[in-house]
DNA sequence: TAGAAAAAGATTGCATACAATTTAATCGTA
DNA sequence: TACGATTAAATTGTATGCAATCTTTTTCTA
């Protein structure tokens, strides 16, 4: 037990959790394969099956992700016809995303991922609401 | 409470997970900067620190990080002088990574990182111990 | 109402990540 | 001991992420 042991990696609370960030994503890879989605593609569509209607800002503040990273994404899923990009007439600067009705339909595919997942996670129901409520405060913590 | 609720984004736990990852990454990045590091090369140095000596598989397997990612981050590693990168003269295949003594000498300056991130995440003890155990598990899950 | 300030996206630049492939070195075995 | 298999890194290609800046449009206010 010297000064330095918190700079252990087997110390940390962060190093896990940027490790089992990645595993998840990448235990999701396989079942986005079957309906042509990367995950942050697939958080995006979430929000959009959820509000059918929204512009860049209302991704980013839901998603925490900046025009940085939505504006090439969203131009992917354009270009895959998943969604629809128009200017707001009433106020150009906005750029409203829609569901197209294959970006629709694909929500009828995407159905059963979100089990498919929790069956890869082999935590107890305790456990995993555990999980989430910290995090979730964590969330607030970061980004309030 | 619908077919699709599983599908919406607040009710999921990956979601937090990704998103708390992030944010932890973007709190660091302030202390990170005084030392000139990314979280990345951070925790590379985590591991140098302690190790003194390693190859890019036992980075790899310790960070669960590939060459692809490695080769290139290591090189910038080396270009600020904190580590050295020279091939195994048993076993040519290896590189092998040591720390310069500018490396060493970083440490003095990272010690009191792991502190000041662990007083941003506003969680209890007990809590910070939870999560810890948790993630334990689904990176067992995930890796092993 | 003209010009400054603010807002929303887009762009640029840099640093990951990871899959897939390639290259070079070593090992295993017929 | 040739040579196919394996191993360790490096390379290539694609997709994020985010900081910083730029552009366009709208809002605010002197």
């Amino acid at each position: 037990m010297d000064k330095y042991d918190a700079l252990k990696l087997d110390n940390q609370v962060c190093f896990p959790l940027y490790a089992v960030s990645k595993g998840i994503v990448s235990h999701y890879q396989p079942y986005l394969d079957e309906i042509g989605l990367t995950y942050t593609q697939y958080i995006v569509m979430m929000v959009m099956w959820e509000k059918k209607e929204a512009n860049v800002k209302d991704l980013g503040a839901k998603l925490y992700l900046d025009s940085g990273t939505l504006t090439p994404l969203l131009k992917k899923l354009e270009a895959k016809k998943l969604i629809k990009r128009t200017r707001d007439k009433k106020d150009e600067r906005n750029l409203i995303i829609s569901l197209t009705s294959e970006g629709e339909a694909l929500k009828e595919k995407a159905v059963n991922i979100p089990l498919a997942m929790a069956k890869c996670l082999h935590i107890s129901e305790e456990e995993s609401k555990n999980l989430y409520i910290i995090l979730r405060k964590l969330m607030k913590d970061f980004y309030e």
